[in-house]
RNA sequence: GGGUGCGUAGCUCAAUGGUAGAGCAGUGGCCUUUUAAGCCAUUGGUUGAGAGUUCGAGCCUCUCCGCACUCACCA
């Protein structure tokens, strides 16, 4: 290891052996927190106004050293801490010459430190942590990349900071340690999750778990990971979805359940895919697509609501108000908006193909016309769809667990809901005759024929799940990442996961 | 998987085929209210890896690795 080891590197475990030669712990087993940098702030604020300040006694903070600024035989310092930065002041007056040596020559920028002290403010008013004691928390062997930045006016200048998306994903730790933007959007993706959860909650849903592996897959149309139990000597597969699972549930009497979870899925991997998602899926019983569209619009605004105060929020260079009612079309007019074509018109895959590919588009032939819909939506339609939309009726064969509509048995009650030109979420009346089902599914692994992947294996156990009757209902599914992305303005999917998958290196291999 | 671009110090970036540099960080020094502290001095490189062309390669060619963008794939 040594060998692999910087110069920067090497000077600090130099400072770490001192330290242990003067009897210091780096690593010490205890530390002590007793109130974090905003509130000590805001705290001494309040006495100011009550004018006690100067008697509100000492405080003991914790944090990382994020500044440091020795001048002769005083030096200033800020650390951080999980809600902010403070300035400790550190003074051979109170601290007495050998203290302040050990902490010029062996604490460096990203160590942990403890200080105790009292609150005052300095002669540019910033409210800062005299320090009578302080100690080591833990010695940083590794420099974190440089990162400079200041306050003007509110706003924050940097001068210095990790960039290189390379490092900063596989290092996610560094990336968190130096860019606080970075802490803020883990923060709000927390929140809009316990937002989901509690908006159900309150609507007399239960959280469920079911399985992440399985022995049959589905519930979407996407290649499984594979894996193998030994002791059962049984293949399994990483789930693709939750639905078939949570449906089982509302067979059960479970009438209202909802999941939040991780999907796999063994696909391509960019900006908007990672291999495992995170997703939120839920069913209710004695509901249809309709009450699940208006319960969607109400949930996402709501959480808008909570976690951004506004249901307005700027995504790019667009507005977009989250506020229901959403915009509600028939996917047959949109498409038509959007295309001039009417896809009633083309009640075939042959037909339909012919006047795309009459309009320069790309339409393979032999191609499925569910599929070819479906490229029609994300081509042309999906990318124009800022404001938030809802897309309803969907083409029968690529809506497998869908009910179709009773006056038109090629069409489905399903719709999904799209804002700043991506899919946030699908949902439709679920299907809940066996037996029709059990055709479905038939009629799937036809068109599937060539892709034995694609092809899912029929799931005995969900139809025998069905003959003991599922009460009719609504369901309901989407992506938390995307959700995530759009409440935070951001527009790659690796910013809004903590660790996403990037390609091993040769260092890994190792 | 295809196409395009990129990979140089711990970080952010320079460098016509001709001695690899800057800022920040680091190290040494000065400084008792600084805050991107300042001033003086200074260390630091297998230019992603490997091969080739050339008197000479960070730069040109090839192979490989990784990242980004993009296309394909993808409820």
């Amino acid at each position: 290891m040594a060998e692999n080891l910087s110069d920067l590197e090497k000077i600090r475990l130099g400072k770490l052996k001192r330290l242990k030669e003067q009897g210091v712990e780096p690593y010490p087993i205890h530390a002590e927190q007793s109130t974090t940098s905003q509130q000590a702030i805001a705290t001494f604020e309040a006495a100011e106004k009550e004018g006690t300040a100067d008697k509100l006694g000492e405080v003991t903070l914790a944090g990382r050293i994020r500044g440091l600024r020795p001048m002769g035989k005083l030096i200033f310092a800020h650390i951080e801490d999980r809600n902010g930065r403070i300035q400790l002041f550190f003074r051979v007056n109170e601290l007495g010459e050998a203290r302040m040596k050990s902490l010029m020559e062996d604490y460096d920028l990203g160590d942990f430190i403890q200080a105790s002290g009292e609150l005052m403010r300095t002669r540019t008013g910033e409210i800062t942590l005299l320090v009578k004691d302080f100690k080591m928390l833990a010695k940083a062997i590794t420099p974190l990349p440089a990162a400079k930045d200041e306050v003007v006016d509110g706003e924050l200048i940097r001068h210095a900071s990790l960039t290189d998306p390379e490092t900063r994903y596989r290092q996610r730790y560094a990336d968190l340690a130096v860019n606080a933007d970075v802490r803020t959007i883990f923060r709000t993706r927390a929140h809009i999750i316990r937002s989901l959860r509690d908006f159900l909650d309150s609507r007399d849903f239960l959280e469920v778990e079911t399985p992440v592996l399985q022995p049959v897959y589905g519930g979407a149309a996407a290649r499984p990971f594979t894996t193998h139990h030994n002791q059962l000597k049984q293949d399994l597969y990483l789930r693709i979805s939750f639905e078939l699972y949570l449906k089982r549930l509302l067979v059960g009497g479970l009438e209202r359940v909802y999941e939040i979870g991780r999907d796999f899925r063994n696909e391509g991997v960019s900006f908007k895919h990672n291999p495992e998602f995170t997703m939120l899926e839920f069913y209710m019983a004695y509901a249809d697509a309709d009450k699940i569209m208006a319960l969607t619009e109400e949930m996402v605004s709501s959480v808008a609501k909570q976690v951004k105060g506004s249901t307005v929020i700027e995504f790019g260079e667009h507005t977009i108000d989250l506020a229901p009612p959403w915009k509600r079309a028939t996917l047959r007019d949109a498409l038509q908006e959007a295309t001039g074509i009417d896809i009633n018109e083309h009640p075939d895959a042959e037909s339909l193909a012919s006047i795309m590919q009459e309009k320069g588009m790309e339409a393979k032939p032999g191609t499925p016309r569910g599929k070819l819909i479906d490229g029609l939506l994300s081509d042309h339609l999906e990318p124009i769809l800022i404001q938030p939309t809802f897309l309803y009726d969907y083409p029968r064969d690529i809506s497998p667990l869908a009910k179709s509509k009773p006056d038109d048995p090629q069409t489905v009650e399903r719709f999904e809901g799209f804002t700043a030109g991506f899919e946030l979420c699908n949902a439709f009346s679920e299907l809940n005759d066996p037996l029709d089902q059990e055709q479905r599914f038939i009629e799937m692994g036809r068109s599937y024929e060539n892709d034995d992947e694609l092809r899912h294996p029929m799931d005995e156990d969900y139809l025998k799940a069905l003959r003991y009757g599922m009460p009719p209902a609504g369901g309901f599914g989407m992506g938390i990442d995307r959700l995530v992305m759009l409440l935070t303005g951001i527009r790659s999917l690796r910013e809004v996961i903590l660790f996403p998958h990037l390609r091993k290196t040769d260092e890994d291999k190792l």
